[in-house]
DNA sequence: GAAACGTGGTT
DNA sequence: TAACCAAGTTT
């Protein structure tokens, strides 16, 4: 990687004769293309901190088309962050639903207050105040800096990955390659307009230098691109094989009350679906746990239903298995639990899985 | 450094 | 359809 941002040090060694990336030609290019987007300010203008910080974190692994009604949902409900703040974490968490990652959620939540705390609601403008920050990493501390506060910093995101990977026939898979990566990418900023030219990498990225099927014919890098030159765009970056996906199986105990409510009750508020609403279940296990009824939340005459729910997490799917039983009204909820009536599921915090599973009630 | 952590759309 | 992908962070 470059030890300094000398001109030299940007052409790929592996293919002589390629001119280095001019930071300037992509802002030409972003300022004829640029996209509106809910949470980007007018052409010349400063973005509020807090949609930038609000944005960056719903955007986190999340596509454009998803967060947006979430974006403007939280910004109508929560317009300044210490509205944010003063909110109770639940209400955050049921706004939250189907967004998934809900750490985030929880540390969007944390950080509002202590953006309010420690900085008298005001968000710090350089990356290390904000890298200090509850749920802000290296990309979104840059993001805010180089964004909201026209810091020199380089957000460097997938877009940015895949745009330097290829204009430098990056050889090293992901995610060995991230640091030297992020070198280039420090490499290439400009001397100024640094909120735009992070905004023009991911515009770059999520438009012309996409994954499959690049645009390279209508790149304003495609001279200095060394996988272009190569013939195989799409072969960068390049990634490391990643781990097989098990499944987990569990059992939902679906408790209907005769008025229409169903039991329900909140999860441990960290780790998977942290904080969460959910219907009771056994643990979710790749080896069929023991007895079930021992997890069943209260005496009831059981029966299972046809198909389970399926649902694919990151990092397992799940097949849960339905047992369902109609209790009178008045039934007391055993202790940890709540019952909701129907009309109270929009306020609950269900993820998306639970809304399947709720789904399979009628 | 590797694994945990959601979801929905595309190929 | 199984796999891949999307503006990452935390532990």
């Amino acid at each position: 990687m470059p030890a300094r941002s000398d001109k030299a040090t940007l052409r790929n060694p592996a293919i002589p004769g390629l001119p280095a990336p001019d930071p300037a030609r992509l802002l030409e290019w972003y300022d004829r293309h640029r996209r509106h987007l809910p949470w980007r300010a007018p052409p010349g203008e400063r973005q509020d901190p807090y949609r930038v910080f609000l944005s960056e974190i719903m955007l986190q692994q999340t596509t454009v088309v998803t967060v947006r009604p979430y974006y403007e949902g939280f910004l109508a409900r929560w317009p300044r962050v210490s509205d944010l703040a003063a909110a109770p974490l639940e209400e955050v968490l049921s706004a939250w639903a189907g967004l998934g990652y809900y750490a985030r959620a929880r540390n969007l939540h944390a950080c509002a207050r202590a953006v309010v705390e420690r900085h008298d609601g005001h968000f710090p403008p350089d990356e290390a105040s904000l890298l200090a920050l509850p749920g802000i990493g290296p990309y979104t501390a840059a993001a805010i800096a180089s964004i909201a506060f026209e810091q020199r910093a380089a957000p460097v995101d997938g877009n940015w990955e895949r745009v330097i990977a290829r204009l430098f026939a990056v050889e090293e898979p992901l995610p060995k390659a991230k640091a030297g990566l992020r070198a280039r990418g420090l490499a290439l900023l400009p001397s100024a307009r640094f909120g735009d030219f992070a905004q023009a990498m991911m515009d770059l990225g999520a438009t012309l230098c996409t994954p499959r099927k690049p645009a390279c014919a209508l790149c304003p890098w495609q001279a200095p691109c060394a996988a272009r030159a190569a013939g195989e765009p799409e072969r960068y970056p390049l990634k490391a094989a990643k781990a097989a996906r098990p499944t987990r199986h569990g059992i939902a105990f679906l408790a209907v009350r005769a008025d229409g409510a169903v039991l329900v009750r909140s999860r441990p508020p960290t780790g998977l679906l942290g904080g969460m609403s959910e219907v009771p279940s056994t643990p979710w296990e790749t080896e069929s746990a023991g007895d079930p009824a021992r997890y069943s939340p209260l005496k009831a005459p059981w029966r299972a239903l046809n198909a389970p729910v399926t649902h694919v997490f990151s990092h397992f799917a799940l097949e849960l298995t339905i047992w369902r039983a109609d209790l009178p009204a008045g039934t007391p909820a055993p202790a940890g639990h709540r019952w909701v009536a129907p009309a109270g599921f929009d306020a609950e915090a269900f993820p998306s899985v639970m809304r399947k599973v709720l789904a399979r009630i009628d």
